[in-house]
DNA sequence: ATTATACACTTATATAGAGAAGTTGTCAAA
DNA sequence: TTTGACAACTTCTCTATATAAGTGTATAAT
């Protein structure tokens, strides 16, 4: 490495000339040749080195933005960002890859037509003892017992909407798109609970252990809630994960 | 609304026109113009209707498309996505304010020269008995007591690691960017956990009381765990929320 | 009836450049 | 010394166009 190892884009390729910039770009700051707090080359500067166009290596900089490595700040130049335990992001792929094909068996344990309580009224912005749909699944991977699963639907005669929730299938729908076509909207909450002596049964597990609660309330396109439920997974077969800066 | 309410771009508001039709474009989404699995006009179509050239339109359509809103697919057209579950996101917002100046105070507890047992050797990659650096924080806001934080940090003594780490400012650092300029990647998990009785004490809680458990390593530019460390915070004081779909 | 081809659509990638807007340092005038 | 104008940089927005590539349909050849 006499001054610069300069890599270049290969225009014969299949891999876009702007994906192999910032596969470039990333690959340089993960080996240090620009460290937090670094400016990076201006894009003409970019432009010129490898060969490519402005709204290319504009777009190369909105990626690397966009995934928080750098910053620019018009004016000044391009920054590579130190680390941010702030902006770590959790997600629900391991949940959703439950859901998939093959990876776990849904089994509905209750469904029956209910009366809101003032908890579930209020949540479901109805009224007190206004009917509704209450229904309790398990969702198996393989033998083990995964996840315990309670929801309060809107009962409207108006719209099929039991059936098709009612379907054992519509949970993977949910997870995986492709099923509950007219929600607008969901809001999620993750609580840390306990396992109940009925839980704990159900989950193969001992009360009092760690869990995760994911609280869930659907909205449809006039913005009222359609349902409220919560899944309840051991905290020992559950866990979220994720990583800040440059992977490796 | 006789057959389309055509919104228009403003040429002369300071919003660019690309900020402006994404809004546009979200706003019928939301209003159900287009339902989840509809497809939207093709891009070409939304050039003629907007007076907006066809990088602006390709701009806008990947942004609603990071977003998650949409699903471009070549070749077929753009088609409005039906809610994923999977794809929720939780992020560290609500920890980062905390750190902001002023909301919170850090208060070290202990900062000892230790000896590395078999659990910290294996997770900072070193050898037993190595010597490291134990360091207990408490986070206040106001006057309660929010989260503990235990960390092993490797003793090096060629880099004086320590007097930056020991400083209480050097949380806010880590979650709001600034300091720890020579990590490069961190990986965090988060548990769910039960308070022990020091813990319980120290947070002003009771033994038993589910608590969330935010577990972090870093790493340096050569890939070498520099640190490994949790923070532990009762759930009823922590929580993690996250909206999917079309927000409010 | 089946298969192959051509065409019309779609999104994806890339180029070349213009002008706007924010930042920083220089240099002369006050 | 301070202030202000200016030049030289930066990123940001947007236009106009060209080509590649995937999808579906209609049509012609087999």
């Amino acid at each position: 490495m006499a001054d610069e190892p300069i890599a270049t884009i290969d225009r014969n390729s299949y891999e876009p000339a702007y994906a192999q910039l910032v596969r470039i770009l990333i690959g340089q700051i993960a080996a240090g040749v620009f460290r937090p707090g670094d400016r990076l080359p201006s894009e003409a500067q970019l432009c010129q080195r490898y060969g490519v166009s402005p709204m290319t290596v504009r777009r190369v900089i909105n990626i690397l933005a966009d995934q928080g490595v750098v910053i620019a700040e018009q004016g000044r130049g391009t920054f590579v960002k130190p680390l941010e335990l702030g902006t770590a992001t959790f997600d629900l792929d391991r949940l959703q890859q439950l859901f998939r094909e093959g990876q776990s068996t849904v089994k509905l344990l209750e469904a029956r037509i209910a009366s809101a309580t003032e908890r579930t009224a209020r949540k479901l912005a109805i009224k007190v003892r206004d009917r509704t749909v209450f229904i309790r699944r398990m969702i198996f991977q393989g033998e083990e017992p995964m996840l315990l699963h309670r929801e309060h639907v809107i009962y409207d005669p108006t719209r099929p909407l039991i059936e098709a929730e009612m379907e054992v299938t519509a949970l993977r729908g949910l997870f995986s798109g492709g099923g509950g076509s007219d929600l607008k909207r969901g809001d999620l909450t993750i609580d840390a609970t306990v396992l109940t002596e009925e839980e704990a049964t159900l989950l193969h597990s001992e009360v009092g252990v760690p869990a995760f609660r994911l609280e869930h309330i659907f909205y449809d396109f006039d913005d009222r809630p359609v349902s409220w439920g919560w899944f309840i997974g051991s905290g020992q077969r559950l866990r979220f994960t994720a990583t800040i800066g440059i992977p490796d």
